[in-house]
DNA sequence: CGACTAGTTGAGCCGATTCAACCCCAGTGG
DNA sequence: CCACTGGGGTTGAATCGGCTCAACTAGTCG
């Protein structure tokens, strides 16, 4: 399932095309490329990292949609976090023999493979995208931030609601959304375990948020009829968008 | 409630001492001494950042302990983490004009501040300190991942374990644990808002486990009567301890 | 002596869970 | 061509873990 693909030039990376990412000067784009080691294309449903994994290689996701997620030792699984084009993967399991997370695809995705022993290197002769990096990894804890604030404090009905704003506002924001909704790949049993619910529960509360009108979803295409009551219902603030780092 | 400190000479820092810590090379001390602004000593119950805060200054938490929190509209309240010293603070204010957390201590506590201007200097100039920082932001992450596994996927009493034995050990690391045990300086309303259980709730599955003959608390002070027994409960599993930065 | 904080305990309730069917549909192989 | 299979989704019923409400105790501080 996984083949190396032609190696696309950072340069002509698709992702900055966007426009939701930071430039870069070109001797740094250079050196990512100088870095990348290799690119890969794998199916939907792939291990990228596997929990207790120590394995030294880092990511870019460039195409697809992933998520990182743990297991106890009796199977329950909590997902942490959904990783969309331009999530940088794999920081963890470097700077610790630590039990790490395990990542997985959910749809046929492309990575940029970087070897981790030039991550060094890259601080040394880069300091900007060394700083890019801690601004990545920041950015992912505010991410686990919230959905901790999520399954902690928030009820079932307020975890769907904020988890498909928040998910919509990232895909929007690399322009994934398109006329007849997002593309989610996500099945009731990953909504389940991002949001620390059972897939019963989940099933009956998605119904009676989408008969409330707050949504549909026809063929996995996600449309938010009414995202200001979605918003209201998470208790969800806008924030201002600003370009994000890319490794 | 709050006044500045003499300056403890970072050389001398009382950190570094407990072996805790990896070591700098005598240009990265002097490097973070100068970066040091000054050092603020305050009560317990003081918010060092609060909800919305953008204030531009970084702190490394000196001595006592602290946490990082954030509430919804309606008052319910998430423990992201407990800070021990050591634990850098501020990284997320300075990245984002985000809605981000709070920081309150739960004792006396002393910080050392530093001007977030100066951060990319220290990119800039020593690379190795800027890739402590990743370290500290990617391990900050690590906890906040076990701690949204335990709220989503534990039970009370699970949570309950996980959170003993979690903080024990890293106060351990530090030296902090004394013959006649740990000083906690939580109460179960902060222990509840850490493991998303209501305070009723968490005082009767406490109640249980001290039944149970898995932990005394006198005076605040914790033992772990049989720490296999809470670690099998909590599916927790240690770690090699590595010496971390401090930065 | 209040007044306040932290902890404790019982009762009743409810949100979420588990268990168990059942449906639909896309493959797949005989 | 159709029977079989397996993944996802749906639904009802019974149960339970954890919640809310409410009251009470012990200690501390002014």
């Amino acid at each position: 399932m996984t083949h190396m693909s032609p190696k696309i030039p950072c340069k002509q990376c698709p992702l900055r095309a966007t426009g939701a990412f930071s430039a870069n000067t070109d001797s740094e784009i250079e050196f990512i490329e100088h870095m990348k080691k290799r690119e890969i294309s794998v199916g939907a449903g792939s291990s990228i990292l596997r929990e207790g994994d120590d394995r030294k290689e880092l990511f870019t996701l460039l195409s697809g949609w992933a998520f990182r997620y743990r297991t106890l030792s009796d199977g329950r699984r909590q997902i942490f976090n959904f990783l969309l084009p331009g999530d940088f993967i794999g920081l963890q399991h470097q700077l610790d023999a630590r039990h790490p997370h395990g990542v997985e695809t959910l749809t046929e995705s492309t990575l940029c493979v970087f070897p981790s022993d030039r991550l060094w290197d890259l601080y040394r002769t880069h300091p900007a995208l060394g700083f890019d990096i801690t601004w990545l990894t920041a950015n992912e804890e505010l991410i686990v931030d919230e959905n901790l604030l999520s399954v902690g404090r928030r009820s079932a009905t307020e975890r769907i609601a904020m988890l498909m704003i928040h998910l919509y506002k990232r895909a929007e924001r690399l322009g994934m959304v398109e006329p007849d909704g997002l593309r989610l790949p996500l099945n009731q049993q990953h909504i389940a375990d991002a949001l620390g619910l059972s897939l019963v529960h989940t099933n009956k509360t998605l119904k009676r948020l989408n008969a409330a009108g707050l949504y549909t979803l026809k063929d996995g295409r996600l449309k938010l009829v009414n995202p200001a009551a979605m918003a209201r219902l998470a208790d969800y603030y806008a924030l201002p968008l600003r370009p994000r780092p890319l490794i």
